[in-house]
DNA sequence: CAAGCGTTTCCGCTGGGCGGAAGCCGCGGT
DNA sequence: ACCGCGGCTTCCGCCCAGCGGAAACGCTTG
């Protein structure tokens, strides 16, 4: 019997293996890989065996399997993400000392925020985004920012389609929402108290390149209380630190 | 003609392709990637494509390949490195707000360093390492730390394969560096001067886990001049506070 | 000690993938 | 404008890498 579809390529389910590992899964068996990815045992054994190989996963000393370093390193390496991420560095651990709460930095992937850096101290408010971590962008500041300076289709897209509501305050009224995006594009900040969670506000404000072309969200997020707008000026300050610190070191012209 | 060995998995090309990638080429063309992983062109075309399908890969509006966020995203989800990461930045903040120098956190991967994390300031000392980037154990701090507490049989084989020198003051006699990793391991401390870079001082402590076992180590880059001793104990007690964050917070008891 | 589960190994059949070649596009030279 | 060149993709027929059923292995549990 075929547990899986047949004619299908050995790369895609590679993918599958890989998209097997949820992001609280740290270590899997091989059963369990083959199940989530709907693979024949032999199939997931031989593969994933193939892939520690080459440093892609590892085994613990109880043959479970987890994701490699070799494959973080390889990511890390080329990734757009990290030019940004050590370019903005430095001005996110001041504003980090400055706010004492989550500072993070975002880019849109799709009709989500990822989450590319966070820095946080243990006594901080709740948090429920974490480093490689995702957020549908109509939820969080970071995503709203971002979506205010996407490609109208995106927008389009995102407002036709379903808007889940993680607290009361969320925003999932197309209108309503169109009218947020308008205002942080008008005010350069998008400032969300309880859209995530009901104890959290979140603030954002958008990184640009030197094209002047909205490419990440930085965001920090506070208690829920009246202060909160205090943190703005802050952040935008911060903001323009890194938009300056990434104009000249443009890869290509 | 075969440009590659005949009878070889399509899995070892796809890690041939991503290893085409160095450390400084942020993007490629397929004939470039082909060359380099020594893969027919077609065959380079055809698995680029299908990568990028799957969010591994993405192409610049010019069709050039980088690789994509989502291979980033995956390989930080259960990256043991993340947890690691996470608990010793807020101590790595610290110490880099006070020595004001490159902080670094490393671990041993095969007979190198790989660095999982770097804070630096634009003005501070010349840095030859990044993150994910590499040097070999026995020229940085850190990595005569984590050798200093490698298995016995790790130890023999760098002592005994070649040492290759940075500079003048790189230790390459193996008797010397056995001499200098008893020293590590009764002081807790690697302090080198000018190992990798004349200008600079490299200083190195380790991290234990719950268990006691030497995980990573933590360091941090200085001018290499006479004050550089003084930072020690600030690293020490970084590395104290790193330790007690991990032993709570053990996945699996 | 058997039953149950997770994992690996074996092997014969087969379709995914290889690579030669042709075709397409954009560039620079004459 | 024409041609040549280099990079990239697409097509297609042959063939071996890889699939998956089954069996064997090892560990835990009742």
């Amino acid at each position: 019997m075929r547990t899986s579809a047949a004619g299908e390529s050995v790369l895609s389910r590679v993918v599958r293996i890989f998209e097997a590992f949820g992001p609280d899964d740290r270590a899997l068996g091989v059963t369990q890989i083959a199940r989530r990815a709907g693979l024949h045992v032999a199939t997931a054994s031989r593969l994933v065996d193939e892939l520690v190989r080459h440093g892609w996963l590892r085994r613990d000393p109880d043959r479970r399997v987890r994701i490699g370093v070799r494959m973080w390193e390889l990511a890390s390496r080329a990734s757009p993400a990290l030019s940004l991420r050590e370019a903005a560095m430095p001005y996110m651990e001041d504003l980090h000392a400055v706010v004492g709460h989550h500072t993070q930095l975002g880019v849109l992937e799709g009709r989500e925020v990822l989450f590319i850096e966070r820095l946080s101290s243990p006594e901080a408010v709740v948090n429920l985004t974490r480093i490689a971590g995702r957020l549908p962008a109509h939820v969080s500041s970071s995503g709203l920012v971002l979506l205010a300076h996407a490609p109208r289709e995106l927008q389009e897209s995102v407002l036709a389609g379903p808007l889940a509501a993680y607290t009361p305050h969320t925003v999932t009224d197309p209108g309503r929402l169109r009218a947020v995006l308008a205002d942080v594009r008008r005010s350069g900040v998008a400032f969300c108290r309880g859209y995530v969670d009901e104890r959290a506000a979140g603030i954002a404000v958008p990184l640009r390149d030197a094209d002047g072309a909205v490419v990440a969200a930085l965001s920090v997020v506070v208690p829920n209380d009246d202060n909160a707008r205090m943190q703005i000026p802050a952040l935008k300050a911060a903001a323009r630190g890194v938009s300056r610190a990434m104009s000249p070191g443009m890869p290509r012209p």
